[in-house]
DNA sequence: ATAATATATGAAAAATAATTCATATAAGGA
DNA sequence: TCCTTATATGAATTATTTTTCATATATTAT
């Protein structure tokens, strides 16, 4: 694996790594949510999720549309989807294996 | 999706999320490595080093052996580079897809 | 038993990321 | 135009993560 992959890897999962973000991501997964409706979601204050929301824009996870005063946050597409999907697998294997928790 | 697996998915993108553990996880993907040979391959210190193998260790995501003085870390299972691949796979497709970077 | 080598660990320091606070911008309505 | 609502942003603060430093433990050899 080459120091390029490594940084891009390093990128996406420090970005996945994080609750609201995450959370985030699954919400979009239903359907597109205005800011306001991730917000009354997430229970964190506006500007906090406005930050987050620059990060998953800017790591290109999510696009926007304005509506309006409102604006509109959707995926980018459906693939991180599958790798959300894929390490919710890993996660499963891992924590619920052979171990009780 | 519900909160534990977040926290789940949080914790696993954390651990991944980081150069030099991702770095790590990727030799052991070839074979087994002793503590020593990480460490010249990362080239940083030995107890930072050790370190991030605890990490990975209470992750689940390697174990150990030791021979002797030596200590063999290996790959838990080849479950994770499963994900490690899928998640390359994405990157490429963000990265690389439509924009020159 | 002592020395040497390999690895691990706790606490402090340094680096990085997240949140808050204050304020800015953008759009629609009075 | 001015006010209100929705969202964004920069800088400061706070929280979290990583690294360093000092030291501990384990194993083998002398």
């Amino acid at each position: 694996m080459n120091k390029k992959s490594i940084n891009e890897l390093e990128q996406i999962f420090k970005i996945l790594g994080n609750r609201q973000r995450l959370t985030i991501l699954t919400l979009l997964q239903e359907r597109p949510y205005t800011v306001s409706e991730i917000i009354a979601q997430l229970d964190m204050e506006q500007s906090a999720v406005s930050h987050q929301l620059k990060v998953l824009r800017e790591a290109q996870l999510v696009t926007t549309q304005r509506q309006g005063r409102l604006v509109l946050y959707c995926l980018s597409d459906s693939h991180i989807l599958i790798l959300l999907d894929n390490a919710l697998k890993h996660v499963d294997h891992v924590f619920h294996h052979d171990v009780v928790n």
